[in-house]
DNA sequence: GCCGTTTTCGGCCCGACTGTTTTCAGTCG
């Protein structure tokens, strides 16, 4: 079983027993075991199959956790959770999705009014029935209705590249007011999650007026939600929706480290101020009535004893270990890549001829690439089969010699069959400069045809690296079914790198098994996968998921020469 | 439900905004 549907389990019977009416603590508990183990760089399954270890050496799981991850594990299901099912209909569960509605509202209305399904709801609704329940009234239908007539097109998370634009937008048209003196986009947007459920804007200013009308009438805003004197929420035409702060400019750090979150990290740094006699809320850290700290997050990390963190560390992984040991890595950025090692021209699916993706990245400061045009296997593409893939490199060879300031190198975008078997001959790759072997088709193989296949790649001689290992889409498609901590022991044994592919829909490796692939000391290669010369503009996303990470510079392979670089092929 | 240099019970982060109340519960981040 995956570590994910571990996770989603023990969240799903986290908002049935919220609904029920548990403990807010125990609920927690398993909120923060799902969170753990989705981060978990190892297999939960192998840990509990190993009889020499326990789930319960984790943090956070106890004797009872523990049990219920055996039992998952080992029959598939968890009766808790069916139990839990049978007693609470989907439905219900679902309307914890509407804005305004939370487990206790949903309870009511499933016990009182006996709705069990959106549809229900929104009859009882139409029929004005639910204004008459305690605690309901005229607006709380009529705000249903509405979270139900947007139920559909809202989108829930999306990618960070869309997001950030429409955070660039905004961010671009407030920091113009005379009024605002300081603005930043705080949120998983600033941690560079590879998606954003909404957009957190922070602003100091005297007064909140002028920055919350200037939003209200942003062309990007279509319906303001909330508005206090601090804090608005408004939703933007794209259905993501949005929080404005402003608060005074002593208490920028604060309310900085604060919006950005990520819960997790914040809840750790609150309980090392309590520890220290001190309460940090967005004004600032204080001592009793006392301001101590707040201007700056530095200062507020300083308050609770600890260095800044980079945004990117913060979601209580092992950032807050690294900070007291004073062993937070400098990471990773954008300006030490030097070359791009995965790419696509009219050979296959490309829009650029060769020539045209080199001086695309030539203008990009890039010293190297790799034309990695895809194998024959994929013949949407019009892969290419031994004979075309020669010609092409024969072109590669020629256009290189042609060019100066940067290098051109022959590659190719291998595919590993189904069966697997890798779709060219040894001899032909063995011609290559640079081999990226990849799964493409038949992901919903089993995880042994999976890791069968991936050890086949692994282990050919020529294989330089595993090119978007798990293959996910994100938002669209779950990756292949695969042990990543084995895979990337198999790698490590081989010298095979791993790739993190920078596009946004894939991000893949992503950020935990990217510090997984370092710990076990393989080389990573950040790549744009580009088919087009805009194709390159991607590279940033690759970057925030290395620093996401904990990547350094020293992690990743092609942030070194061409040279250099080569000494790190098997 | 987890955890422990306050260790087997009693804690567990903190505040803004809304709607429904008439002092606060629920929701949200």
């Amino acid at each position: 079983m995956q570590n994910s549907e571990i996770a989603r389990a023990f969240d799903d019977l986290a908002d049935l027993l919220e609904i029920d009416g548990a403990n807010a603590f125990r609920l927690r508990a398993y909120r923060n075991a799902s969170r753990m183990i989705a981060d978990l760089p190892e297999s939960m399954t192998a840990i509990v199959e190993d009889a020499d270890r326990s789930p319960s050496e984790l943090p956070g799981i106890g004797k009872d956790l523990a049990e219920k991850i055996t039992t998952l594990v080992e029959t598939g299901t968890l009766p808790q959770l069916d139990e839990m099912r049978d007693k609470i209909p989907p439905g219900v569960v679902e309307m914890l999705r509407l804005p305004g509605m939370g487990p206790k509202k949903a309870a009511i209305l499933f016990h009182e009014l006996s709705i069990t399904t959106l549809e229900d709801l929104k009859q009882a609704a139409e029929q004005e029935q639910i204004r008459a329940l305690k605690g309901f009234g005229k607006k709380t239908e009529e705000s249903i209705l509405e979270g139900l007539a947007h139920a559909q097109q809202s989108a829930g998370r999306v990618f960070l590249a869309d997001a950030k634009i429409q955070a660039d937008a905004i961010f671009e048209s407030l920091s113009q007011l005379p009024s605002v003196q300081q603005i930043a986009a705080a949120g998983s947007l600033r941690r560079r999650r590879e998606t954003v459920g909404d957009l957190d804007m922070l602003i100091t200013a005297d007064d909140s007026t002028e920055p919350m009308d200037a939003l209200a009438d942003h062309e990007l805003v279509e319906k303001v939600l909330a508005r206090g004197e601090t804090k608005q929420r408004v939703r933007l035409r794209s259905g993501l929706e949005m929080d404005l702060r402003v608060v005074p400019a002593e208490s920028y750090g604060a309310a900085l480290q604060y919006f950005t979150g990520s819960k997790a990290h914040n809840i750790v740094v609150r309980r090392r101020a309590q520890e220290r006699g001190l309460k940090i809320n967005e004004y600032g850290v204080f001592r009793d009535e006392d301001a101590v700290a707040g201007q700056t997050e530095e200062e507020v990390y300083a308050a609770v004893d600890l260095p800044w963190i980079p945004p990117e560390l913060r979601e209580d992984r092992r950032e807050f270990e690294w900070a007291e040991n004073n062993a937070l890595p400098t990471l990773i950025e954008i300006e030490d890549i030097r070359g791009d090692l995965h790419m696509h021209t009219t050979a296959t699916d490309g829009t650029a001829s060769i020539a045209d993706m080199a001086a695309a990245a030539k203008k990009r400061k890039l010293k190297y690439i790799a034309i990695t045009d895809h194998s024959k296997r994929v013949t949407m593409a019009q892969g290419l089969d031994a004979k075309r893939l020669r010609a092409h490199w024969k072109e590669i060879d020629k256009v290189n010699a042609e060019t100066s300031g940067i290098e051109i190198l022959k590659g190719i975008e291998c595919d590993i069959l189904e069966d697997a078997t890798l779709d060219l001959p040894d001899d032909v790759l063995a011609e290559a400069d640079w081999v990226i072997a990849v799964l493409h088709y038949g992901l919903k193989q089993p995880q042994d045809q999976i890791h069968k296949r991936l050890l086949t790649a692994i282990k050919n001689p020529h294989v330089s690296i595993i090119g978007h290992p798990t293959g996910r889409l994100i938002g669209k498609r779950p990756g292949a079914e695969m042990n990543m901590q084995e895979i990337l022991k198999a790698a490590a044994d081989h010298g095979v790198m791993m790739e993190i592919n920078a596009h946004p829909s894939r991000l893949d490796l992503d950020d935990v098994a990217a510090a997984a692939a370092k710990d076990l000391g393989i080389p990573i290669v950040i790549s744009t996968d580009a088919h087009a010369t805009t194709g390159f503009d991607v590279l940033q996303y690759g970057i925030y998921q290395a620093r996401r990470a904990g990547l350094e510079k020293k992690d990743v392979a092609n942030t070194k020469t061409w040279g250099q670089f080569k000494k790190l092929l098997r």
